[in-house]
DNA sequence: TCAAAAGTGTTCTTGATACACCCATGC
DNA sequence: GCATGGGTGTATCAAGAACACTTTTGA
């Protein structure tokens, strides 16, 4: 039962840069297309979204359509609406990102979608759309955000290690960071939770494993704490 | 000519927090709905985005049409989704923040519009739609920007004291600041240029006028300088 | 001469930075 | 026993916070 309307109406999609850390590397997941127009290029996963569906919502069950994800840290990044973006028609898209745990999710995105494939965000191939500008945006803004707000975490497997840690914010921020001060700062905070486990890698000393408080966290943002770096 | 789609699409507007510094009082510029729904309560300047122009160019069309602000700072803030937040039918809402000089467009905005007045933030009228949800995020938002990025200046006339300037920032913050530590940060960043004029404010000592050197802090922004605070 | 806002420096405290060595383990 | 990453403390420096008095003007 087609729908007629006075006036032309754009379309809606939603599109998502998906984030993950994988082998010490932030790494985004890409699907390759297989319709026109860019047909085998690649693009961030995404659809259109559903008349009795919220923005929210339809950006998750694009993320579990395409890719298989689910429960992911998700969050609205910008909403795209230059004229000619697609090709075809007026498309307007409202961008999000999301954070995942690889050791989560890895196995499921694997199997489920037709192509989808996790590329380093260093080396990302051609993209279709606008979605280099979509995949720029984002980055700069998980950057940012990641300087006051614990949401590297969702990018860590439950239990982590301090390097672990340091090595996550150091491959956002690009830039090197000391070891003792680090530390210092991030425990500083009182909301890493030792564990009564250590970690073996390798022929060295077994790391300490920790826990993210979320709890505690979400207790003292309450109380106007500020999580910096 | 009607068009015909397959599905049935949500409708796209844009609506925009028009922010104005008035009297000492931070407040914001709401039109009165002449039609249903929500006919007579007030809502944020608005309307349907044509298929033929950005979101941007959507969002600066509406506020000349029912405010008369022309050439103002404004920046895209979030898409709001909800189902229901049209009672009429699926609308999807681009939400956006501007930042006006009342001594630029306190005319113009009195004579060009129906009913459009200003109101300060903490003394809103109800409001139609879910305009509050999106008055209160775009507060959040500028008292966050406002902090590391030097967009208070576009609330002040070119020329202002460093006490105009401060208050901005106590009505914005809602905090006190002391002078001296005020001025001494806020000089220290060299972009704020003394003119050769004093204003005159009742029987007291004349303040010194400046203007913000945007040229040079584009310069610095480009070498890594962050402003803040 | 008084009221009212403009303007100005110093001390103290806090947080950021810089920096080097020992520890536990696997091979 | 050696290579590898894990783990720790202190001294210095810079920035933020606290704080009070003099200046200029109009009435």
């Amino acid at each position: 039962m087609p729908h007629t309307y006075q006036y032309a109406r754009a379309a809606l999609t939603v599109d998502g840069v998906v984030f993950g850390l994988d082998a010490g590397e932030l790494k985004i997941l890409l699907i390759q297309r297989a319709l026109e127009p860019f047909k085998g290029k690649w693009a961030l996963p995404g659809g259109f979204v559903h008349v009795e569906e919220t923005l929210d919502a339809a950006a998750r069950r694009e993320l579990a359509e395409e890719t298989g994800l689910a429960d992911v840290f998700l969050e609205q990044l910008y909403t795209f609406g230059a004229v000619k973006r697609d090709p075809r028609e007026r498309v307007v898209s409202v961008a999000y990102y999301a954070l995942v745990k690889l050791s989560d999710h890895a196995a499921k995105a694997a199997t489920d979608a037709a192509k989808a494939e996790w590329f380093p965000v260093s080396r990302l191939p051609q993209l279709a759309f606008d979605h280099a500008d979509i995949v720029a945006l984002a980055l700069t803004r998980l950057q940012g955000k990641v300087r006051y707000q614990p949401i590297g975490f969702e990018l860590l497997p439950p239990k982590f290690t301090l390097s672990d840690l340091q090595h996550l914010y150091e491959v956002i921020l690009g830039t090197e960071l000391d070891k003792r001060n680090f530390r210092k700062k991030v425990l500083g905070f009182g909301l890493l939770v030792p564990l009564n486990e250590t970690q073996m890698s390798g022929r060295h000393r077994p790391a300490q494993l920790f826990r993210f408080d979320a709890d505690k966290y979400e207790k003292l943002k309450k109380r106007g704490f500020n999580f910096e770096l």
